[in-house]
DNA sequence: TACTAAATTGTAATGATTATAATTTAGGTT
DNA sequence: AACCTAAATTATAATCATTACAATTTAGTA
């Protein structure tokens, strides 16, 4: 196989290399749109007979302790996750349900640190309606 | 019944001034720790023993689409209520569970408006470990 | 006081996630 | 290259939050 980050991603947070978290990995590079992880195995399992669910639940909550993948609960429904590293944040429509990428960082993060508090993730979403559905 | 401003917040939205939806608010304004559904409803049960847990689950919903209240995903595991209506942000220790109010408004907005979305809600939060769990 | 739509209630169903236990495998060691 | 062992995967069952449903009750109006 030829070079892949992904495994380098994983041997540098010494968890082991398995086909099925590469192919998360792989499934949530190519798929920016905030899936489930329900979506994820449904479609994975296409190719992967064998993949559980479990397993997928599993794989999902590793990567998420190891930030090399985020989990957002937007929905109040379900969890989505997010392979993207740059701080950013979300608008759910709520009309489509889509989850829209929002590039800004929050610059709000000191008064929380002045009250003593440690920050170890920060989250930040907009709900309302998207552009395609005001149309 | 003495003058309550949960009465007229209801009837201004044209909802039915029930005692089930009073003693929700009444709880939520009193509680102020971002209860589940699960907690506003064993603990109102105590005086209220005919209260259905689908009442707390409709009140709440009727409530939140009023914006009397506003319900935040955070935990990823059940929604939280919040009566306060000050725009604020949250932070959640990961260590006691906690969800504390962080009294930031988001300046963030801008770039979402531009892209041509509309905003309903703002939620903000934060994760990591509190003060008392840090000592 | 009577009426009616809305709200409440209890129960059952759903859907996401987690627990469990048996089997398999990645990756290091002989 | 076969072996070992802890870690990962799998299938199934259990759990927990939330919603659907249908019958009963009630708030608010006529």
């Amino acid at each position: 196989m030829m070079y892949e980050k992904y495994v380098d991603l994983l041997k540098e947070n010494s968890i082991k290399i398995t086909p099925q978290r590469l192919e998360i990995l792989r499934y949530l590079d190519k798929n920016r749109n905030h899936p489930t992880a329900y979506q994820i195995y449904t479609d994975l399992k296409k190719n992967n007979p064998s993949l559980s669910k479990t397993t997928v639940y599993n794989s999902l909550e590793i990567l998420n302790k190891c930030k090399i993948i985020h989990t957002i609960s937007i929905t109040g429904l379900e969890s989505r996750y997010d392979i993207r590293n740059i701080i950013h944040h979300h608008f759910m429509c709520k009309k489509c349900g889509r989850i829209i990428d929002i590039d800004i960082a929050c610059p709000n993060i000191r008064k929380t640190l002045e009250q003593g508090h440690k920050i170890e993730e920060v989250h930040g979403y907009f709900k309302g309606r998207c552009r395609e559905c005001l149309e």
